[in-house]
DNA sequence: TTATATTTTTAGGTAAAACTAACTATTTAT
DNA sequence: ATAAATAGTTAGTTTTACCTAAAAATATAA
């Protein structure tokens, strides 16, 4: 078995490698990890010796097999905590990432399958983000960013990728929440900042924030 | 916060005090741990410094009162999260442990408070144990096991644990109900078998079956 | 292309939590 | 009451996982 701080590390060089072929930086994950790159370096050579990473110095890790489906495995424990977490124990969606932090490290096979079947087999979690069944795929979506889209048109919030606190408590104040309807009203030239209607209140939005916002059209 | 060993070592002091006001020996939290006594010596001395147990070198611990709230909360964490397995997610009630053992150092106040909630505040758990409260109070008449009693003790029988068919039936055969009058006529030294007097009928039950039926003296 | 800046790694240290082996205190039995 | 047995503690190691400071490699900019 693998110790939390070694699934810590898988699961961060998982979300950080997303798309990309290319080996996943030393401070990118201290940054990720709030830890500092040396420690990174003697953490991803332990992986490495467990055949749960390639590593070559100077250039980075990327995931074996075997690590990606470790990876994943956390990352199916976590969405389903955090979906256990907000539709049965009366949890907000912005309060039970620390938790859920916990929860993925609970080593055992049968309270995840048990925990699945009790939830209904969720494909989304509250964060509107794809949960990895139990052979680690992933149900496809098409999302689109908020930032993406043109001035006059609609959509759907389904997910946010950004899942820090301040981020989340920041969505809850401007009333954004999974489902909620917004129409772009005007994007500012100069910063792309945006103005967007939600339940006929104009609201405010930086890049930065209509960037971690997917919406279906 | 204290550290998963620590609450170990916490709760591991609060099951061997009983009721007792002597200090609990290192020998014997060391084999309920299945650690060595020189790990206990050590671990001890940390509590200590922390005011979470008194130790007299030579002469074994006992909880503080802050030592002993904070093993009732890893306590009650622990039969909240074998109630929610065994009620919610179909574990039987004998493969629970282990899994309740690494969800009990979950770190949340408000996580437990919901479960609690959830599972309708129930007062004991899967195996008959009580559950403390939030402030650390236990059901008043906390239920007996049968293998808890000793040669020549009697009992009525309250409920049983295990409600497979084939345990029922086993009751069924051995003319155990509710209401049943039993007295502990011999208990075998060697597997814990029980020799109990019913209705003028003597009958063996294993250590297995004892522990699953419930009694009032 | 060389100098500077940035990133990464190495080396050496600390703390928790376990271990074994050796020593010390306490208890028991003759 | 003293020796033997049992129990408890200390000392010295190990492993994991973090740290800081210094050195080395890579990237960038003049």
């Amino acid at each position: 078995m693998f110790s939390q701080s070694e699934e810590n590390y898988l699961k961060a060089i998982f979300h950080l490698q997303g798309e990309t072929d290319d080996g996943v930086s030393t401070s990118s994950i201290s940054t990720h990890l709030n830890t500092k790159a040396a420690s990174v370096t003697e953490a991803v050579k332990r992986l490495a010796e467990k055949k749960l990473v390639d590593y070559q110095k100077y250039y980075g890790v990327q995931l074996t097999e075997t690590g990606k489906e470790h990876a994943l495995a956390v990352v199916r424990k976590h969405r389903l905590w955090e979906s256990f977490l907000v539709d049965r124990l009366n949890f907000n969606w912005d309060e039970v990432h620390e938790v859920a932090e916990q929860l993925e490290h609970i080593k055992s096979i049968k309270l995840v399958e048990e925990l699945d079947k009790f939830l209904g087999r969720p494909a989304y979690d509250p964060h509107g983000d794809p949960i990895p069944d139990a052979k680690g795929n992933m149900p496809e979506i098409p999302r689109k960013k908020l930032s993406q889209l043109q001035k006059g048109d609609r959509g759907t919030c389904k997910g946010f990728n950004d899942a820090s606190s301040s981020f989340l408590k920041y969505l809850a104040k401007q009333q954004i929440g999974l489902g909620t309807a917004v129409e772009v009203v005007n994007i500012e030239k100069f910063d792309e900042s945006m103005t967007v209607r939600i339940a006929d209140e104009e609201v405010q939005l930086s890049k930065t924030a209509t960037d971690n916002i997917y919406v279906d059209p």
